[in-house]
RNA sequence: GGCGAUGUAGCUCAGUUGGUUAGAGCAUGCGGCUCAUAUCCGCAGUGUCCGGGGUUCAAGUCCCUGCAUCGCCA
């Protein structure tokens, strides 16, 4: 089976924003699917460049259209990768190849008998270049200038669109799925009963002349929806590539509403003008309309949002436009959703399944892939239930572009392998050696089953699914949906380690919260820190009197009152910094050793940012001495820094606590 | 103005052709486990399915109407 797919060509009198990305990102996505379905698939993406709008951004911008174009287009080649999009070729309207299939598009229409060469009058307002309707004109005055427009007659060449209304009309209703879903084709069924124009496919040199000459008439450029149409064809060769032939005929769009109307009628009409094949589907999306977070500063805008992946990653990024939007309908763009998804799918419910499945693997087993004779008598079931009734489902949404739906299918393995620890609970099965060949069979069963989750989440998480199978100790390469030949790919014997955590818990802003927890200079809830040093008094809440600046927001809450006896409970020193140096790959940590009367510890703290090894040295700080030991980074930490922090819009703000006069280590705080 | 979409739990939303007591995730509460990233598993809920009218044995679903929000109109 083979598999085409486009999004559009980018209009690139913008840069890239989350709209485009999330486009380019499901197409990605579903045709990913396609390849590790074992389909020969292929994707292309590109920029549309011509126009009077390009002319106004290049001015603006105190460039030729071309130089602009270069400048826009190479951006949107360089954010596609950052994405992990991987399409298989990218078009621009401006390069020879497409200007070659324009001109032969044009003269097929034309000698087909459908241009025309007629008057076009209307409403042109100069300062925009364009002309209006009666509907769009506002008490008869242009609408962004104020000023009245002048009704201007010109000469123009036209497509006979009508010509083939009748034939769209059958075409759309004969295939239910051309265009999808449903509520897009209903819209343009409505279009359609109304009468249709001809399209005016002109632009006379007089006013435009960044485009391409029409081939009969050089008088004229192209409208710039004739040429960039047919970029989907020129990309393939048309009209005599090899690559034409062998995907056109099972092409598919994927375009947000926006564009509904060029995509389900300029562009059918035009193929069938043309005599070239119809694609298959268009696949009609809808916005991402910018939410309001809650916890905080929202993300501004829809260029911003593309910032989100750098700051939760590209998978999580990705995951979320892909489980949150159901295909077709709007959706809200709200970075708290991006979090809560992150924590309660990736960390929880993914990540912390792979950590605990991997421990158990070392802890409980030989650290290796398990042989396969630890059968259980319930595996099949299992296997050949579970996973095969999700998989066909699964396959099933992402051909039906439910994408979401796919996922969600997805995390019920996921959830039911989290189930099936509880159940089978090795740590138990461990302490009795008759079950020995059961707790083999059971962490077989987890391994296998992350070796498949990993293939199912890559079309949407290739980072991920990469990784998943990479650290398994399998070939990506040879990734594939089918349960046996996963099975036969895991070799009894080889070594498996879990690594790092798959998606560390992250906070608001994208801090990682395994650190914001532990770290001991970062105490997570405000109370402990300041209120440990200053207030004695059993009665004094802590918070009231603690920072008094106006940058502490509100959603810090007040810390619960605690009693002198539960304050006491805190073992609090005076400790001093003897030695501090930088956690290899961690700009955030320091290792610190502290000198605590005659004990020394190592205390890790997420200082880093903010303090210098060599700033730190000598000073006298105070640390929680009992707290219970924690290990970050695979150091142990035996302790904990005080100290004062806080985010805010230009980032964050940290002091260490310290004492006003010098003071032995080892003395008791209180 | 015309055409269309949407309105379902505290929040975000699923509900395919009308068919038992309307679902999921998150958040909340309680219980269990200790392999795990304060994670996981179980249990518990709460609903004027926007209002009103109609068709039907049966309506979240179909029809009419009103309200609210949003989109498109070459």
């Amino acid at each position: 089976m083979r598999f085409y797919a486009t999004t559009p060509i980018y209009y690139v009198n913008a840069q890239p924003h989350l709209g485009h990305a999330y486009t380019t990102i499901i197409t990605d996505a579903v045709t990913r699917f396609h390849r590790l379905s074992g389909e020969d698939a292929r994707f292309i993406t590109g920029t549309d460049e011509h126009g009077d709008k390009i002319v106004q951004a290049a001015e603006k911008n105190g460039q030729s259209p071309l130089a602009y174009s270069d400048r826009i287009s190479a951006l949107f080649r360089a954010t596609w990768p950052k994405l992990a999009i991987e399409n298989s070729d990218f078009i621009r309207t401006t390069e020879d190849r497409h200007i070659r299939a324009v001109i032969r598009f044009l003269e097929t229409v034309n000698a087909q008998g459908d241009i025309y060469y007629g008057d076009y009058g209307g409403h042109y307002c100069f300062g925009c270049e364009r002309f209006y309707t009666e509907k769009e004109l506002v008490n008869g005055l242009c609408p962004d200038h104020q000023t009245p427009p002048q009704y201007i007659s010109e000469e123009n060449y036209f497509f006979r669109m009508s010509n083939y209304q009748d034939w769209l009309l059958d075409h759309i209703k004969a295939h239910p799925d051309f265009i999808r879903p449903e509520r897009y084709r209903n819209e343009v069924l409505g279009l359609l009963r109304e009468p249709l124009d001809d399209l005016c496919i002109s632009r006379p040199k007089t006013r435009l002349t960044w485009g391409i000459d029409l081939p009969f008439d050089q008088k004229f450029v192209t409208y710039v929806w004739f040429d960039a149409l047919i970029s989907y064809i020129s990309v393939l060769g048309w009209p005599d590539g090899e690559l034409f032939q062998r995907y056109w005929p099972v092409s598919q769009h994927f375009v947000a509403k926006d564009i509904l109307k060029p995509h389900s009628i300029f562009w059918p009409t035009m193929l069938q003008s043309a005599g070239l094949p119809q694609y298959r589907h268009l696949n009609v999306h809808g916005y991402w309309q910018m939410g309001q977070a809650k916890m905080g500063k929202s993300v501004g805008n829809v260029v911003d949002a593309l910032g989100l992946a750098d700051t939760y990653g590209v998978d999580a990024f990705r995951y979320f436009l892909a489980r949150d939007m159901v295909f077709g309908l709007d959706s809200e763009f709200v970075e708290d959703a991006l979090v809560t998804r992150y924590n309660a799918d990736l960390a929880n419910d993914l990540g912390n399944l792979w950590q605990r499945s991997l421990t158990m693997l070392s802890k409980f087993g030989s650290g290796t892939i398990p042989g396969w004779q630890g059968f259980l008598s319930d595996e099949e079931s299992w296997a050949a239930h579970l996973a095969e009734k999700v998989l066909a489902e699964y396959s099933g949404h992402f051909r039906s572009l439910a994408v979401h739906r796919a996922l969600a299918l997805t995390w019920e393995l996921i959830t039911a392998l989290n189930k099936f620890i509880d159940t089978e609970a090795p740590w138990a099965l461990a302490k009795d050696p008759a079950q020995a060949e059961r707790l083999q069979g059971v962490l077989y069963r987890l391994i296998h089953g992350l070796a498949l989750i990993g293939a199912m989440v890559w079309p949407v998480m290739p980072q991920t699914g990469e990784e998943i199978w990479r650290r398994l100790g399998l070939d990506f390469t040879n990734m594939t949906l089918d349960i046996p030949a996963i099975r036969r790919q895991l070799v009894p014997g080889r070594p498996i380690a879990a690594g790092e955590a798959l998606f560390p818990r992250v906070e608001f802003g994208g801090e990682k919260a395994a650190v914001k927890a532990k770290a001991p200079t970062e105490p997570e809830k405000p109370a402990p820190a300041p209120a440990a040093v200053p207030a004695p008094a059993p009665a004094a809440p802590a918070a009231a009197e603690a920072p008094p600046k106006k940058a502490v927001k509100a959603d810090i809450p007040p810390a619960e009152t605690i009693t002198f006896e539960e304050f006491k409970r805190l073992d609090l020193r005076l400790a001093e910094v003897v030695a501090a140096e930088r956690v290899p790959k961690s700009d955030k940590l320091l290792k610190l050793t502290v000198r605590l009367g005659e004990e020394e510890r190592t205390i890790v703290a997420g200082m880093g940012k903010h303090y210098t090894p060599e700033q730190i040295t000598g000073l006298t700080v105070v640390v929680v001495a009992n707290l219970a030991p924690a290990k970050l980074m695979g150091l142990t930490s035996q302790g904990m820094v005080l100290a004062a922090a806080q985010r805010n819009d230009d980032g964050e703000i940290l002091s260490l606590l310290t004492t006003l006069s010098p003071l032995p280590s080892g003395l008791r705080v209180s």
